[in-house]
Formats: structure tokens, sequence, C-alpha cells
DNA sequence: AAAATAAATCAACACCATGTTGACGAAATA
DNA sequence: TATTTCGTCAACATGGTGTTGATTTATTTT
């Protein structure tokens, strides 16, 4: 067994959520580790035995995100979902809006959307080597960075501004300008 | 007349020049106030004289690249170049290489992009609107932001990699990427 | 050319987040 | 119960910050 000191489990939840809410406000870069302490109640001291920098804390998050909501994808091989497989991240990120907007965010890190890009990758152009098995994967591969760069800017547009558009809408758009740009792969070379 | 003094003009200049060196290896967010005016052999209180944050000198960077080299795209109406206008967007970015990868890249300020998008806008939805009039401007403005996320990745990756594939080539792959997702829009609604 | 103005330098200052330490009490574990 | 681990607290040196006043140098004005 041997689970986790309860009192290490308290520390860094409360720590999780300072930092949390702290980044409602500022980008990460600008949070300090005593405002961090402050919000939760915690000594500063007490972050050193776990964390070195804000940034260590954030990082934690978005692993428990992913284990928690994206770790599937890594074995992507024996899932059959309906629908692509960004529609997957999507539905995560409908379920989780309030986190998503903070990690995912403008004051989130850039390099976690980098992480989910290269986790979503291989599905997203597998599926497009079965449509297109006349053409190369690495033009394929271009065409990826392509669509789920357009993608994140729409769901965090999405996310940012309350927007109108029903959860179903904007995924049938994705789902649109997803299958047009990766036509063009047809005029590469 | 009454020229900006060359004391002012030369400080100016070299805390600059000493900040895109910094940024070469660091985020924005990270660069301290000391080690610019280190890098530039001027006093730290002159620095306080013209800047408040190295942020702010950086945006002064951002603003004269926008002047010598966008301005004229907030008088888009005039102008009737070959190709489309985010070509030209891309153009600019080729002969500025080396500061684009810096104040676009990984560690330039992220809002700097956003400005850019905005300003580009009008003009490119513009051509959109010609090409389909019976598209509310509403939609081409959303997949406007989908294509302008994209072409700014695929962009923004050719500077770091170095990549083999010629500007021209890019820029075809481009017009192409662009062409194909913004014919998505007939099955908006 | 001389006087007046503006800019850069320099030293000094208080301020604050940082990272670390050692001592102590409380909680968890064996 | 005995031991180990964890959180707290006070203290410390460090380093960047933002500001001040005095001084020197460069530019502009008269």
């Amino acid at each position: 067994m041997a689970f986790t000191d309860n009192r290490v489990r308290f520390t860094k939840m409360v720590l999780q959520q300072a930092l949390l809410k702290v980044l409602k406000n500022k980008r990460i870069d600008q949070v300090t580790i005593k405002e961090i302490c402050d919000e939760a109640q915690v000594n500063r001291g007490t972050f050193y035995l776990h964390y070195a920098t804000p940034n260590d804390l954030l990082m934690e998050i978005e692993q428990q995100f992913i284990d928690e909501n994206l770790a599937h994808f890594s074995s992507y091989m024996e899932k059959n979902y309906e629908g692509g497989h960004l529609a997957d991240v999507f539905r995560c990120i409908m379920e989780n809006q309030e986190l998503c907007l903070i990690i995912m965010g403008k004051n989130g890190n850039p390099r976690f959307l980098m992480r989910i890009q290269e986790m979503m990758r291989p599905s997203m152009v597998d599926d497009w080597v079965k449509d297109f098995p006349q053409y190369k994967r690495e033009h394929l591969n271009y065409v990826y960075d392509y669509v789920f760069a357009g993608s994140m800017r729409l769901i965090l547009n999405w996310l940012e501004n309350e927007n109108s558009l029903s959860a179903a809408d904007l995924a049938r758009r994705l789902d649109r300008l997803g299958h047009y740009a990766h036509l063009a792969v047809q005029e590469f070379d």
C-alpha cells in the first residue's frame, strides 16, 4: 500500500488551488512564491520542500490534467471513439472549461499546448493517411501543425469570450475547417 | 526641425540591441533591467529615464518594426500588391528573419502577434467577402482567426527550424491551406 | 562664445522576493 | 512506544528594484 502522507496531499492541494486562483489575474511568469503561499496559507519554506518554482507547481497541475483526461491518447491504438480525435480533446476541454481556460489560456504555459499537440499528432495523422494513402506522411504532418494551431485558437477564443455559439456548433466548425484544410495536401509539391 | 538629442538616440539604440541579444536566450519575462544595462554598457539609472520595464523596451522595438514594415496595412485601401495580403506579411518576415524570430518566436511577446493579426484582418476578410458575397462577414472573420493562427504556426516553425523548404514553397503552401480552409465557410450555420 | 538646458553617470538608499538554514512541535509510520 | 517525516517559524545573506541627489558631459539657445 503506502499511501502518500496526508499532510503532503493537503499541502500540494492548497498550493495548486492557490496558484490557479492567482493565475486568473496574471501570467505564470509574474507569480511569486510568496503570494502563492500567502493565498494558500502555507509557510513559504514548505513550498521549497515540494517545488523550486511556481512553474514547477503549474507543470504538476498540467500533468494531472493529462493523466486524468488525455492519458489514453498515448495508447490511441486501442480505442475506437466516434468522431475525430481532435473532437475528443475538445470534449475534455468542454468538461473542464474553468481549468483549461487558466492553464491553456493567456496566463498559462505555452509549452503545455505544444505537449498536447504532439500527443494528438499520431492519431490525427493516421486518420488522414487512411484518407489519402497517396500523399506523404511528412506533408500530412505539416498540415497537422496548421490545423491544430487554428483549432486551438478558435477553442481558446470560445472559452475566453463565453461565445454565444453552442459547443456542438463549435465542434462542427472545427471539423469542417480541418476537413477542408487538409485537402490542401493534394497541392503540395 | 528639432531632431531628437543624439545622446538619447544612442542610448535607445544600444538598449534595443542589448535586449534583442538577451532575448535569444530567455523570454522577456525573465530579462532583468540590470542585465540589459550591463550588456548595453549603460548606467541602470539611465534605463529608467526612458522605460519602466524591459517589456516597454520590447514594445518600442515592436512598434518600430510595424512603423517601418507594416504601417501601410493601416491604409490598405490604397495599395494594390500582387498576391494576398498575408503574403505581404510573409514577405516582411522573410526580409527580417533574425528580428522576427526574436520578437515573434518563443521568447517574444505573445500580444505582438495579436496586434498583427488585427492589423491584417480587414484586408484579408475583404478579399474573401469579394469571393463569397453570399456568406456572412461574421463567419469569414471566424475563419480568419483559424487561418492566421495556422499560418503563423507554420511560419514560426520555418524560422525556428531553418527548414529545407524554400520561402517560395512555404508561401505557396500557406496560400493553398488558406484557400481550402476558407472554403469551409460554406458549411457554417 | 557663453549661458542655459538636457542627458548620462555614479553612489547610496530602502524595499522586497528569494533560497537556505537550524530549531522546534506535530503528524504519520514502524 | 520509538522513529521518521513534515510543516512552521525566525533568521540570514543575496540580488534586482526603483528612487534620490550630486556631478559631469553633451546639446541647444541666446
